[in-house]
DNA sequence: TTTAGTATCACACAATTGTGTGAGAAAAGC
DNA sequence: GCTTTTCTCACACAATTGTGTGATACTAAA
């Protein structure tokens, strides 16, 4: 039988190390590269064929859901699990919007983490129990809670979060984009509405939880 | 020649299970346990007699340093490497203060690590070469930098700091703790000082950082 | 081409935050 | 017991943040 072919990838090298290990020992896993970041994922999909791809939620360069949008343009054979910390309802949403297979917390066992690359080389969606609870715990809380969990954040509107959490005020964040101060607060404004938060500090948290920065 | 008995800590049972299979093949080190905090690590240490301890920084419950410092107590002959993501250059300090033997990145290879644990085993000090260098580079910039890096946070400024995160207003503060909004002001103003920061913001996001909330 | 979203700005005003200074009482540490 | 730290509060004022409302221009999608 052909090993099921999987790419790693984790900013952190014992996070690689680890999962080499665990599959080493697994005789239908074949671990056939690893990747520090989006980047280097899709570099390494250009060359080799890949049938599951364990990605890191958090990365530098580029992040495990930017990376899941343009592996399934590139290459929508591959099957994405992401492997995350995270256990916020609110990302999983938009995770399967992108194309994701599967979503795994990294504090389960290795023996779902093994299953769940196998269940989504045959196709089928993968969830942490974990994580399928809070999913079926929200549907009982809200009818139609909230579709797009995570809204659209734009790109200025990034900057200009990107630096209150470098502790700008108003002004300074003004003068970095060239801009008046009163787009900078209606940029703050509008993203108070988005995210749903109080103030600056509410915002810079979730930008955080969020991944957004 | 008698393996080394290393007890392994960290809330994600994935890390646990690489690193125990990253171990699993070294002859000269044997993995006696593993906990998920804490709080586990001394039940451990009770009953079981243990050379290195490999902890992570961040957990629930009880965290790295706290868990140094009882260990240190109880069973200073325990060798306590920490394993984080961390690299603020801030933490290492206060980590040597409380007792710890060494310092790991996360992203470290395996090869350091299993080395990391040897040497601490020999009582040698451990630190990430990346580390190693922030130190340099930091003794450089300041001659008498700073001392105990993080600094002491009483009890009441944490309560503060945990509702400033939560978003309540000065006021919301005041009422919450029964204090007038001068009292919560002034707390506000001692934590912006100890912690070198401009503004709540930039309070929360250290907060975070160091575990405070 | 009409609509929806993005990015820009103005003006005004309320609310909140942050700063400077000083100080008293209680608790903890030595 | 004495000292230091912690927690408390006051008053005043400057600075910044957050809100309400409305408007123009450009772009991308439907």
């Amino acid at each position: 039988m052909e090993k099921i072919k999987v790419l790693l990838a984790d900013d952190h090298q014992i996070m690689l190390d680890g999962l080499k290990a665990i599959f080493a020992k697994d005789k239908s896993i074949e671990v056939v590269g690893t990747a520090n970041n989006g980047l280097e994922v899709l570099e390494f999909l250009k060359n080799e064929p890949v049938d599951v791809l364990l990605l890191d939620l958090q990365m530098p360069v580029m992040d495990g859901l930017e990376t899941t949008m343009h592996v399934n343009k590139s290459h929508p054979d591959v099957r994405v699990i992401m492997l995350t910390t995270n256990d916020e309802g609110s990302i999983i949403t938009s995770l399967f919007k992108v194309g994701a297979t599967g979503y795994l917390l990294k504090n389960a066992s290795k023996e779902y983490l093994i299953q769940g690359i196998k269940d989504a080389f045959e196709g089928k969606k993968v969830l942490s129990a974990h994580l399928t609870e809070k999913m079926i715990e929200s549907l009982h809380d809200n009818p139609k809670p909230r579709e797009g969990e995570i809204p659209k954040i734009t790109k200025r509107e990034i900057e200009v979060v990107k630096l209150i959490a470098q502790e700008f005020t108003t002004q300074e964040i003004a003068d970095a984009l060239f801009v008046s101060t009163n787009t900078v607060a209606t940029h703050k404004r509008n993203l108070f509405v988005k995210m749903d938060v109080k103030n600056s500090v509410g915002m810079i948290k979730k930008a955080v939880d969020w991944g957004l920065i």
